[in-house]
DNA sequence: CCCCTTGCGGTAGATTATCTATGGGAGTAT
DNA sequence: ATACTCCCATAGATAATCTACCGCAAGGGG
């Protein structure tokens, strides 16, 4: 009888960032589901989580907006794998919520510290 | 004819921390509904905005968990206010969040920068 | 006195995102 | 064949935020 659903501060990932990480990850060349969890696993070093139930329907979600488009081709496991490559659009999608990322950041560390100047 | 409901990096606050900024805002003090969200986006500069429909709801999940509690009070206006402090328990629960956001941003901007080392 | 604006609190409903918990199919090893 | 792993996929629950309302009271202008 699990209890929670998606606690904000708690939880494997911070809701709203998840579609940022996906794109910069296939920053570097196309790749399926697995691979792109493992690859943010990794690269965080273990501290974001990427379950498969948000991991796909992001990667839906983000093909319907035409940020990724995808193809279906053979994982190194010789596993059929659908894989994903970012697109023109998603490019620059990726530039615009890297930089709002980076305000809110800032801003919420402003707020967090209380009146350095 | 509404349009969206809480988009992720387009909206005006980032899901899971807005508890976080409200008890930090507390810290300063005893403070009314309006007076933390003028605060928020004060030393946001502007950055954050805090909707009165997130605010309110807010503010309820906070006292019901303990980690601030309620008084009426009067407003610099002379209205009818209700003031917010932080519990004991809602300076822990800050001192957790804090330490919380810091590791998620810590490992979301590892994952944004591509190796660097 | 009446109205309108402002300050302040509150809730309902919609939208979105994430998590848990499933399922299936197809390689691989035993 | 059986089990196990890899990989994709979806359903349902839960939570958080936003938009759009609604009340009430104080103050100012006519």
């Amino acid at each position: 009888m699990p209890k929670r659903g998606a606690p904000p501060l708690q939880g494997e990932i911070l809701p709203g960032t998840l579609d940022l990480l996906i794109l910069q990850t296939l920053v570097l060349g196309a790749a399926h589901g697995h691979t792109i969890a493992h690859a943010i696993e990794h690269r965080s070093e273990d501290v974001l989580q990427v379950e498969h139930g948000s991991l796909y329907p992001a990667l839906h979600r983000l093909e319907e907006r035409g940020w990724i488009a995808s193809f279906w081709g053979t994982s190194e496991n010789n596993r059929k794998a659908r894989y994903y490559r970012l697109t023109r659009a998603g490019r620059k999608e990726l530039t615009q919520q890297t930089g709002r990322w980076q305000d809110l950041v800032r801003a919420i560390n402003r707020v967090l510290r209380p009146a350095e100047e």
